[in-house]
Order: structure tokens, then C-alpha cells, then sequence
DNA sequence: CGACAATTGTCACCCAATGACAGATGACAT
DNA sequence: ATGTCATCTGTCATTGGGTGACAATTGTCG
């Protein structure tokens, strides 16, 4: 049943108008959830404001969560691929390091810090989405954690430093987006330097290499 | 209208009584979650089970959620009072690190290593549980952070020390919990080693005390 | 007992999410 | 261009979580 697989060349207009739909559901509903809440906004209204009927709406996102979420997953695919582009002999903590910084600039960059930063705190302060964006995080630092351990011969099964390695770091992350939040200044330099330090802090009781012995457990 | 206040002195046959439907919907809804699957069960199934209407069941939790997150609420307030117990002069990471530790041994002994890890496990492997779960316990770390700055008197809206310091160590928490899902030993000793071991791991970078200059941001 | 407050059940309702089916529409070969 | 086919979309019906309102019960206390 060969699939649709290689069209002739053209995208398709088809393929093209699924992407339009899609983010505009995206748009329009981060636009509701930053002007009534999250929770006031109701996936009829959103499917409204696209001219789309609610049942399309599911067809796009398994839920009203996956808008608000939808940026939080590019950023953590970004540091996921960054951190793959990182050279294999590179130490798992600068490169861990320099990729979450650089999801940091790259996506605060192109999208504007004040629009970063508000989303962020969106997220913050909904605790439903706090709640759906942690678990995301958490499945993204055990991807990571998984290819640490492939990386540097250790089984991330029985091993806990890969795991501890990418853990303190997301800390770090975390904490350091959140302050931001807070923070007066609203520039990227200000971001940058605020997620390092904080990273810095966090990780600052991992060792350059791990010794050849496992943490046998 | 003085309120309910002050008994006459016996808590009252209606005390105790809200006190068993409570704990019973908890019992009842933790023995169907773990036998069927959290999303398998409905809250009519948990309400039936207590033969109580499903309008009461909300009217004890805000939320099927709840039911499985009760125990995990009670833990985190396990640390935060063992650690508010320590005395104040104590640097702060030795001191959270002992109120993590001896949650983990109460609990585990009271309740039984085998039932303290099946819900653990229950929550992990469920995605919005285990969201909840996160979300919950980073509300606990900020209550601790705050904490910790209140007595070395830094200023936890404004330093971040305080927060990675907690952040660090309820990484460790919840690897190690995590870790001894998967560990073939199922003994308290086992268990605290491993949470043990994961927060030292975590907070190795953390120093026995901060510098008088704040952290300034 | 009698009055009062707290607890409960019933009912009606909103919203998120899903399955089923029919109609619309782009894709492609002839 | 046209008819076929796969895909996309809307409508409808349904389930489950969660809430407000109201009346009926039931514990509490004078």
C-alpha cells in the first residue's frame, strides 16, 4: 500500500494549509490564554476564533495543554539537538551547558525576549501547565540522561550520574527562567547571564569525568 | 455566628466520621488505581466503592488527581517539618538533607517499603500523575527555599542560593526514589542508601556556607 | 425536644476529549 | 477536465471530570 511518501515535488497545498491551521491554533490560543487565563479560555473559542469546528481542533492537539506546551517542546527539541550536535568527546556538562544557553538565545532571540518571557511566566503561574511542563521536562532529561550514558559508557539504567548530571542542570534552567520572570531587565544579555549563573550554581558539584568505576548500585 | 470553633470538648461523632470517609475514599481510590490503572478508573467507581454519592467525593478532594497525590502531599509536609524542626544554626543542606532522609525512613517503615514504592511507581508511569506530582513538589520547594533564606537571612525573592540548594537536593530525592523502583531490593536500608547517595550526588556543589555578599542579581 | 449548622444526595449544567459517520476537498492518473 | 481515491473536516452522540444550587438529613448544643 505504498503511503503517500515523495509527492512529485510541490508540498502540496494541502500539506501547506494543515500548517496554516496549525499555527494559527497556536496563535490565536496563546493569544486567549495571555489576555483571560488559561483556564477562562475554552477550546470552542479557540476553534472559533480559527473558524475551525472543536472536533478539528483535537485533530491537531490531543488536548487545549499541547498549545500552550507546543513552544516549550520545540525549545526542549532544540537543546536535545544541540546537545547531539556537541563533538562526543566534548564533557557531558559544557555541552549540556552550551546547548541549553543556546536554545536560550536562539529562541529569546527570534522571538523576541518580552514574548519568551511571557509565555514563560504564563506557564508559571497556571499550575495546570506548570504541572504538564515539568513532565515534559522530565521526559526530555531522561532522553538526555540516556545518551550521556551512551556516550561515556555508562548504563543510565544502573548508573545515577547521568541522570544527576542533566537533573541539576535543568535545575538550573528552570530556576534561572523563573528569576528572569522577576527580573526588571528585559534583554537578552540579562537571560543569558541569569540561566548560566544559575546552571553554574546548580551544577557546580559535577566532576569533569567520572571515574572508570561505576556508581555501582 | 461564632463559627464551628471549640468543641465542647469530644472532636465529635461528625469529626470522626468525615475523618473515615476520607480516609477510606483514599484507600478506596489507591486500591483501584494500583488493580486497574489510574485513567481506568472513574470517580463514580472510588465513590461506589465508599457508597457515597460522586458529588461528595469533590466535596473531600478537589480532584480524582488528589487521591493519589494525598500521600505525596503528606511527605513533602513530612520534610518541611522535620527540616523547620532542625536547629536554626545549622547550614542548610546538611540539615534538608536529614529531613529528605528521615521522611523517606518514616514513611517507608510506617507504611511498608513494598506499598510506599507501588504508589511511587504508580505515579511515575502515569503522566498526569506524575505532572501533578512535580508540580506539587516544586510549591514544596519554594516553601523550603523561602525558608532557608528567612534564617541565613538572604532574601529568596532575590537570591537564587536558597533555590538551587533545594532544587539540587529534591533532584536527588527524586532519582533516588525513582532508582529504587527499578532496584531488586525492596529493603528500607536499601532505600535510604540510594536517596542518600542521589542527593549527595546532586548537592555535591553546594558549599557549606555562603559568602556575606549576596548573590547580587 | 427544638433550633441551628454541617453534611449529604439529587439535579442540572459546563467543558475537555473521543468514536463514528457522512460530506467536502485536494491529489493524481488518464 | 474529469473521475477516482485518500485525506481532511464537520456534525452528532457520548463519556468522564468538575461545579453550582437546592432540598433533605443528621449531628450538635442549649
Amino acid at each position: 500500500m505504498a503511503a503517500m511518501s515523495a509527492p512529485t515535488g510541490h508540498d502540496g497545498l494541502r500539506a501547506r494549509k494543515k500548517q496554516r491551521t496549525r499555527s494559527a491554533l497556536v496563535e490565536a490560543g496563546l493569544d486567549l490564554f495571555l489576555r483571560h487565563g488559561y483556564d477562562a479560555t475554552t477550546v470552542d473559542e479557540i476553534a472559533a476564533a480559527v473558524e475551525v469546528s472543536p472536533r478539528t481542533f483535537f485533530r491537531y492537539f490531543a488536548g487545549k495543554e499541547d498549545i500552550a506546551l507546543a513552544k516549550g517542546a520545540e525549545l526542549d527539541e532544540q537543546i536535545v539537538t544541540a546537545f547531539l550536535d556537541a563533538p562526543t568527546g566534548e564533557p557531558p556538562l559544557p555541552a549540556l551547558r552550551r546547548a541549553v544557553l543556546s536554545m536560550v538565545r536562539d529562541s529569546a532571540s527570534t522571538e523576541g525576549v518580552p514574548n519568551f518571557l511571557r509565555l514563560q511566566h504564563l506557564i508559571n503561574r497556571t499550575p495546570s501547565l506548570l504541572a504538564g511542563s515539568l513532565r515534559r521536562s522530565s521526559e526530555t532529561q531522561h532522553r538526555i540522561a540516556e545518551e550521556i550514558g551512551r556516550r561515556h559508557g555508562v548504563d543510565a539504567a544502573r548508573d545515577l550520574r547521568p541522570h544527576v548530571l542533566v537533573g541539576v542542570v535543568f535545575t538550573g534552567l528552570h530556576l534561572g527562567l523563573e528569576a528572569m520572570c522577576a527580573d526588571p531587565r528585559r534583554d537578552l544579555d540579562r537571560l543569558v547571564e541569569l540561566v548560566g549563573r544559575a546552571v553554574d550554581l546548580a551544577s557546580a558539584g559535577v566532576p569533569d569525568r567520572w571515574g572508570d568505576e561505576p556508581d555501582s548500585w
